[in-house]
DNA sequence: GTGTCTGCAAACCATTTGCACCGCC
DNA sequence: GGCGGTGCAAATGGTTTGCAGACAC
């Protein structure tokens, strides 16, 4: 089952016509790349990531779509892009809504609930208008783990 | 006065110390980042910025040792990194702690104080271990004139 | 003197762009 | 059929690496 999963099946529809009311087209290579965050559910993916495995269904598929693609899908609010740190976004569909930590050190991320920031969004709007995305914020310390190891070696 | 500003006058010998204490050592180079760093209080410099600036003391200054000196600083812990979006980091001294809104469409970005965190921060801290470094996050969202923009066109 | 740092050039990686053709609506 | 999207190749921009010589300690 190809352009697939329930849940994709479910906001399909959705998709196409948010790229419709956009003077948009809805092709083949764009199923594809949708199709390959939607099989990764919850999974942050490269665009390297994206690809290769696009690249499974249709090996004569470029970078270059793959990354017009996204940023149309991006723009559109359909697909979130997350900076992770340097070198490199991973995207995927805004599923449960979450942000991310990430050990400036060793560069793990740990997932929190985005529930966590609602109080913090709700002031940042009233006092700057500013509207906070779940998914796309990363919030950058130390681990455990290296917390310790730079405590010890200070 | 070289190496200066008030604020880095006091601070400089604990660079140094710390410098030192992790086997390293205090080069002209590195002075004249960690000078360039300061002389731009607040400001948040990309690579290019300090290799400018640094470049008007000494004009045979190259890339690779601004970026060799930063690494080495900002895992010291004595120089912040952020990633405020995808093509290059800034870099400054964590003076007036203080957190990012990036317009994830407009580019623009705002400061929040990091008190606002506080709270979030205790409870990442208690919750998984992690510690929050206060001047390298992002928060990502929509402006106030870019979400008014995106409401209008959906 | 020894081990770290730097000058320098070249490589690298993610991403972007230009252009002619292709195919969705 | 017209405009938006794609294949493709080549360029871009930020950052990294390798190596030999230079310098801090």
């Amino acid at each position: 089952m190809t352009f697939s999963s329930l849940v994709i099946v479910l906001a399909a529809e959705d998709i196409v016509e948010r790229l419709r009311r956009s003077g948009g087209r809805m092709t083949r290579p764009r199923r594809l790349v949708i199709d390959a965050l939607a099989r990764g559910p919850g999974h942050h993916l490269t665009a390297a990531d994206i690809i290769t495995a696009v690249r499974a269904d249709d090996p004569e598929f470029y970078e270059s779509t793959v990354y017009r693609t996204l940023d149309v899908l991006v723009e559109l609010g359909i697909v979130e892009r997350v900076q992770l740190g340097p070198g490199g976004a991973v995207f995927h569909l805004p599923q449960q809504p979450h942000h991310h930590l990430v050990c400036q050190r060793c560069g793990d991320v740990i997932e929190i609930p985005a529930t966590l920031l609602d109080e913090l969004a709700a002031q940042i709007r009233d006092e700057h208008g500013f509207r906070l995305r779940p998914s796309a914020s990363t919030l950058v310390g130390s681990c455990a783990t290296c917390e310790a190891a730079e405590v010890a070696s200070r």
